[in-house]
DNA sequence: CCGCGATCCTGGGGGC
DNA sequence: TGCCCCCAGGATCGCG
């Protein structure tokens, strides 16, 4: 469930096992993520300290000591489970101890980290469409990967003014635009269905003719949508840790998302599902024009 | 430069 | 129980 507010509460979750941690040991249990591994990956991160960990769109980064910065995408199915000192933590259906073997070996997990908290942190991603590489922290931002990205979801320079711009004469539906991580970074397709409906915009609208005001509310509903997504994780994230030392859950009632049929909770009409560039969108027909 | 579909993967669920 | 098809929170590539 990756968009950027869960990639925040997983970072959250991260923060106090490896922020300022150092990592005692890493490996890689299958090399054949659809990213490979970078070479001696392993190596490289094993006696590294963790400066500093941050998010950009839905990477989270960790800085390490050696000048490189570890990037973690989690892609549709990505996990990052967290097995703090000796006690026992649950893992889906299972109940497990941190010193038992079967932790970090099961079906689709990809690294194990162990880091000196003391705690174990597991990647796992069973459709492989996740990533971690290592890249130079002062080349970062001229990499690939965040070269092209647009201005963060939540910056305060985010605002009408910059999402009026970037709509300007744009020909794709404002669904789609608000998808692409070059106009705006973060969102995924359940916040942009819950932003415009908020917004009272239909997604088949062409992003270049959204009216001003209509922008102006798009961009609070978005930001407005994200804020509460992160509270809402973060609050059923301590929940889980306590209860299960498993991050990347969050549980949330959308108001159209997956509701296909349902009706509006405005009361005025019906969720109705379509399709657009091969990816659901929900929304009210009758709220959103 | 654009919009769109196909593609990379695995697994779960529904229909038959 | 099994098979087949559709669906999934992402992102990139190549086509017309």
């Amino acid at each position: 469930m990756p968009e950027l507010p869960e990639v925040e509460t997983v970072k959250a979750g991260l923060q106090p096992v490896l922020e300022q941690h150092r990592i005692t040991h890493a490996e890689t249990r299958r090399g054949d993520l659809r990213v490979p591994f970078p070479n001696d990956f392993a190596g490289r991160l094993t006696g590294r300290r963790i400066e500093h960990l941050r998010r950009r769109a839905k990477y989270i980064l960790a800085d390490l000591d050696s000048g490189e910065t570890l990037v973690i995408h989690l892609g549709m199915s990505g996990r990052m489970t967290v097995y703090a000192s000796g006690a026992k933590k649950k893992l889906g259906n299972y109940v497990h101890d941190m010193n038992e073997d079967g932790i970090g070996k099961y079906k689709h997990d990809h690294v194990v980290i162990d880091t000196d908290a003391p705690a174990r942190i597991v990647f796992n991603d069973h459709r492989r469409f996740g990533l971690m590489l290592l890249i130079d922290t002062a080349a970062l931002e001229e990499h690939k990967l965040f070269k092209g990205l647009g201005i963060e979801a939540l910056a305060p320079d985010f605002d009408a003014a910059y999402l009026a711009k970037a709509f300007k004469g744009k020909k794709t539906p404002v669904k789609a635009a608000l998808l692409d991580q070059r106009v705006i970074a973060g969102l995924g397709n359940i916040y942009v269905c819950e932003a415009l409906f908020r917004a009272g915009i239909s997604p088949k609208r062409l992003a270049g003719k959204v009216r001003s005001e209509k922008i102006a509310a798009l961009v609070t509903a978005i930001k407005q949508v994200l804020r509460e997504a992160i509270k809402a994780g973060g609050s059923s994230l301590r929940d889980h840790r306590q209860a299960t030392g498993e991050l990347g859950y969050f549980q949330k009632r959308f108001a159209v998302y997956d509701r296909e049929g349902e009706p509006c909770p405005h009361g005025h009409g019906t969720i109705k599902r379509i399709v657009q560039s091969g990816r659901s969108t929900f929304y009210c027909p009758s709220c959103q024009r």
